[in-house]
DNA sequence: CCTTGACCTGGAGCGCGCTCCAGCTTCTAC
DNA sequence: GTAGAAGCTGGAGCGCGCTCCAGGTCAAGG
């Protein structure tokens, strides 16, 4: 992907701040993860310090914060680091992870979904009142 | 709501234990849930020390937990039970607290769906490898 | 050169939502 | 009456996912 070919030399890479931004993290966050196992391996250094994101990075990066707004939990994440760096055979493994994830997401929403139906009917009826200018009718709960 | 007509003396009234049970929270919860002013008033007591729920308190703790189980940090739902004592007159804030409730819930189900279908994708990808017992073909992220 | 700001590390701190505990009182069943 | 379960209070502890900090290094502009 993107593989630029005006300068050859120069392969992608980029400093914290700037991979932050580009994965809608902050800097302590990405150290975080990459402290927690959540990378592949280490992000490698410029100059004996400071780290250089390549394109790689950003795409796991990427499916990681998408694994996290789904809810999955960093342990979790981590044990499909660990699988994906364990390689070729674990593909299995990866795919069962990820499915018993998607139908903890379905269970989820679900379970919202029920919710905010209740919710909802509460907003219809004092909707109803407030436009009335009438107290709620309530006996005890509201 | 919900005269017994049957057992005019028996108003309808349950342990700590009974009330966690009904509503799927556990005693400690529900006791926490009172010391964070989440209840309209203090439960009853029996006999100078014992909780007793009536139904009442039962469906506004069924309230909360719809709620909670959408999201709603404990501060909120305190301002909202805050809202409700205050009695008459705030209809048109608690309508406003649960529309805006309402909101952030949507767009957070919007979010988590769109990063599923990413995850989504990645199963498929893995689904097809796995069927044909061939490494997964990819490029730098997996 | 020197300043200024980004980056580094290890570790502490925090906000959230419970959950657990000690030490005591009370209720229930026998 | 008595044992054992259940409840009480105040407060500590915990798992999670960051977030912040001190104290130092490094790098780029003037």
């Amino acid at each position: 992907m993107a593989a630029v070919l005006s300068s050859p030399t120069e392969t992608t890479s980029r400093t914290i701040s700037e991979a932050a931004s580009a994965t809608g993290l902050t800097p302590d966050t990405l150290r975080y993860y990459e402290r927690a196992g959540l990378l592949l391996r280490p992000v490698d250094r410029a100059a004996s310090s400071h780290r250089r994101y390549d394109d790689g990075d950003l795409r796991w990066i990427t499916l990681l914060t998408k694994l996290r707004r789904t809810g999955m939990p960093i342990r979790q994440i981590k044990r499909y680091a660990q699988l994906v760096r364990a390689g070729a055979g674990t593909e299995a493994d990866r795919l069962a992870l990820l499915q018993e994830h998607r139908a903890a997401v379905l269970r989820q929403l679900e379970e919202v979904q029920e919710n905010l139906a209740a919710i909802d009917h509460k907003i219809s009826v004092y909707r109803d009142c407030v436009l009335e200018d009438q107290p709620v009718p309530e006996a005890g709960a509201a």
